[in-house]
DNA sequence: CAGTCCTTGCCGGCC
DNA sequence: GCAAGGACTG
């Protein structure tokens, strides 16, 4: 921006931005005037209204450039949290190459977690824990949490451990201690939630364990009743950055408010119509209340988008302008029109992914006057990950090579999380999770009545499992060949623990033995399904990613926090991700699939929050949307198989919402009589019928006739062309009907639920299907 | 006690 | 359609 020219740069800045005035401050030429004012406003509250794509993260990386350029800030005085670790990571690469490489680290810019660790390992003693707790993940909480369901004799089937962790959570975003829960909160779990909780607290303080949710509470309670501390890091964190404000959950932000109350120098970014996480207690109104909470904060609203095309733009904006309450902005650009949004209805949905397969090839030759695209310039952002399943079936048929982001993490393996047990309980023979996890694995012949007697001799003497597991030895308590190996495994562990001490061997080949002499390498070794020499190669990785840590202590802490997936590998592939993944990613192509209505926007969501969840929905439609630069292709199916079972979907509500004049309507392949499955099978009319179809996508009012019409689906089902079933007998069926159905055979309608039937087959017995796969007993041609 | 069959419930994303 | 968990059997 050459019209700024020094003397506006000095406009408002700080008096130690003007003694440090001589060094040259290139990096704010690089920024328009929002941006550059943001940057600027380095004293009090500020708030940076960044819509997607406006240069956010640029903004604030210069920030703290300008912080640490002008002698505002030393590194260590500015505390900067994200929410991935992706996305500190980023942070971290931009301000050293803007700076030059010349900050020797900032050690409090990192994911709230990973600085509420480092916090509470600092202050752990005040909540009762030891500065070396354990940080359990989701797994380790269920398991904890189905022990005291079913000691309290609730039946885990009914009240399942997920779902009582899932109260917990959320009590735990609003930063509620056991003592806090409001009242009107007694009902949950069946009325026990509160009694669980706090007893659940209790468990975790004897392990001398956390969850993620209590890293900030801790911090929060601890912050609340002991002002010293509070007084010190207020002095220590002269200034406060927050990434996606909009997704930051109650007990966040009272952390965030905690720590600025002195100086208030808090820098928040966020964009309201990107808050896309509010089913795990992320509260809009954080950002809608900044002004509230610090009365003066300058507000500076990014608008000018760098990237994505007009059309984009305006099919996002057409979008999201559904939603009530927002903050309002209006994202403009420079750029030239480009290709409009193009939307494309299929039959199925693998015939959603072999479509899209083969427009990923043509779009890497380049077609329809469009460039080519590198695989790397394109990605499929789906609404839930099962839906990644037919894309990866169809790419491994076709070859095309594709990369999934966010699937099941290194980490989150089995045979990695059964290792690190291993190792959890070498560092911390306490561990008692990590005991039960691998007592029997591999199988030592300890079942469920030898890890009884081990829990009760444990219990009755009040020490750790593995201290019971010795005592039983001894005792005799244990028989069998199982006495045997669990003494091995006793004496085993407490060797390998000395041998951390040991300076002539590395915590690598400490690893590698711990595995060997454990019997676990073995066990898969002699696995002979397909999955075992995938998962020894994981072991390997693991003990090299090993080499990076100064011992296993540390590398288990780093593991905790960090579980997202390292391994970039190599080459151009296609991503696939979930939307909630792709907040903050861009590609020249974006591919968005299933926008049908109960995937997208998702039946769950609209069934838990109703009107707020279908808002939430629309804003992930603005987030996959506008992660295109170029080509934003949508598309859905009229048939989709839904556990194991065919149903037929309605195209998305937000299919309507698109502005029209944005929008180019593709035709699907099946109109050329299309070489796939079609067979030949469908006739002239049926041809007239889709076409008439394809042409009022993009009508607003097409989806509202569809459902005055009825619950009629997209098309009907292929097979209705060739075989027995009769499309016809989809509209009536009564009570006590006799139907056939081709895989099940005869039976009695005994329920209808909508187009699906109960069904009790005489010989499969009670069923549901979809009506339209049965008819009549008596209209069976054979 | 481990292996196999069968039933059941489910598929929302992250630190 | 799949994985987890229970019942049953060797």
């Amino acid at each position: 921006m050459s019209s700024f020219d020094e003397s506006d740069a000095f406009e408002g800045a700080s008096l130690s931005a003007r003694a440090m005035a001589a060094r040259p401050m290139p990096y704010l030429d690089d920024l328009n005037p929002e941006q550059r004012a943001a940057v600027e406003a380095l004293e009090g509250p500020v708030l940076m209204l960044a819509g997607a794509g406006t240069g956010k993260t640029k903004a604030l990386t210069t920030r703290i450039v300008h912080l640490l350029n002008t002698g505002t800030a030393r590194p260590n005085e500015i505390l900067a949290v994200t929410f991935t670790n992706k996305a500190a990571r980023e942070m971290k690469m931009r301000v050293g190459r803007t700076l030059g490489e010349a900050i020797e680290g900032m050690p409090w810019l990192g994911t709230f977690h990973s600085i509420c660790v480092k916090l509470l390992r600092r202050h752990a003693e005040l909540v009762d824990l030891k500065s070396n707790f354990t940080i359990l993940d989701t797994d380790d909480q269920i398991r904890l949490l189905k022990q005291l369901i079913r000691a309290a004799g609730i039946d885990d089937k009914r009240w399942p451990a997920r779902a009582l962790a899932g109260v917990i959570d959320n009590w735990k975003n609003r930063a509620w201690t056991p003592d806090n829960v409001p009242a009107g909160e007694a009902g949950a779990f069946d009325g026990k939630g509160v009694a669980l909780y706090k007893q659940y607290q209790i468990r975790l303080r004897e392990l001398n364990a956390v969850d993620f949710g209590d890293l900030l509470l801790h911090m929060v309670t601890i912050f609340q009743s002991h002002e010293d501390i509070l007084a010190q890091y207020q002095r220590w964190f002269r200034y406060i950055l927050v990434d996606e404000y909009q997704d930051t959950n109650v007990a966040q932000y009272l952390w965030l408010r905690l720590l600025a109350g002195g100086h208030k120098n808090i820098c928040c970014v966020g964009d309201d119509d990107q808050s896309i996480y509010g089913w795990r207690g992320a509260e809009v109104g954080n950002i809608l209340r900044f002004e509230k909470d610090f009365p003066g904060a300058t507000v500076i609203r990014l608008e000018q988008n760098y990237r994505s095309t007009p059309h984009i733009l305006a099919a996002a904006g057409g979008v999201i302008a559904g939603n009530k309450g927002r903050l309002g902005k209006e994202l403009w650009t420079e750029a030239p029109e480009g290709e409009k949004v193009r939307l494309i209805g299929h039959w199925d949905g693998e015939e959603e992914a072999r479509w899209i397969g083969e427009e990923i090839e043509a779009m890497q030759r380049g077609t329809r006057g469009m460039r080519a695209f590198g695989l790397d310039d394109m990605a499929i952002l789906v609404r839930a990950s099962h839906q990644m399943r037919a894309f990866e079936d169809r790419f491994l048929t076709i070859g095309l090579p594709y990369r999934v982001i966010g699937g099941p993490r290194f980490y989150e393996r089995m045979e990695i999380r059964d290792a690190m047990a291993y190792f959890r309980l070498v560092v911390s023979p306490s561990d008692d999770l990590a005991f039960e996890r691998i007592v029997n694995t591999p199988k030592r012949g300890l079942g469920d009545k030898a890890q009884q007697t081990i829990q009760r001799i444990a219990r009755e003497n009040g020490v750790s499992l593995l201290d019971g597991a010795a005592l039983a030895v001894e005792q005799g308590a244990i028989k069998g060949k199982g006495a045997a190996a669990l003494g091995k495994l006793v004496v085993d562990l407490s060797r390998w623990g000395r041998m951390t001490g040991d300076a002539d061997l590395s915590h690598m080949e400490l690893a590698e033995i711990i595995l060997d002499e454990s019997g676990y390498t073995e066990m898969w070794q002699n696995d002979k399904t397909p999955e075992a020499p995938g998962r020894l190669e994981n072991l390997k990785e693991l003990v090299k990613a090993l080499e990076q840590f100064e011992n296993l202590g540390g590398f288990l802490e780093h593991v905790s926090l960090i579980m997202d997936n390292e391994s970039e590998e190599q080459g151009e592939k296609v991503s696939i991700m979930t939307l909630h993944a792709a907040k903050g990613l861009e590609f020249p192509a974006v591919f968005l699939p299933g926008w049908e209505d109960g995937l997208f926007p998702s039946q769950r969501s609209m069934d838990e929050s109703g009107l707020k969840g279908v808002e939430e929905e629309r804003r992930l439609a603005y987030v996959g949307i506008t992660r295109a630069e170029e080509i934003c292709t949508i598309s859905f199916a009229g048939n989709r198989r839904v556990y194991g079972q065919w149903q037929s979907q309605m195209p998305s509500r937000f299919i309507d919402e698109l502005p029209e004049e944005h929008v180019e309507v593709l035709t699907p392949p099946d109109l050329y009589g299309g070489g796939y499955g079609a067979a030949g099978g469908m006739g002239q009319s049926g041809l007239e019928q889709m076409a008439a179809e394809a042409n009022v996508y993009n009508s607003p009012g097409w989806r509202r006739m569809q459902s005055r019409a009825g619950e009629r689906p997209l098309s009907q089902p292929r097979e209705s062309k060739s075989s027995v079933i009769d499309a016809q007998a989809i509209s009536s069926h009564t009570m006590g009907e006799r139907v056939f159905h081709q895989k099940f055979g005869y039976g009695a309608v005994i329920g209808i639920e909508g187009d699906k039937l109960e069904i009790d087959f005489e010989k499969a017995g009670v069923k549901k299907v979809v009506a339209r796969f049965v008819t009549g007993a008596d209209d069976v041609p054979f």
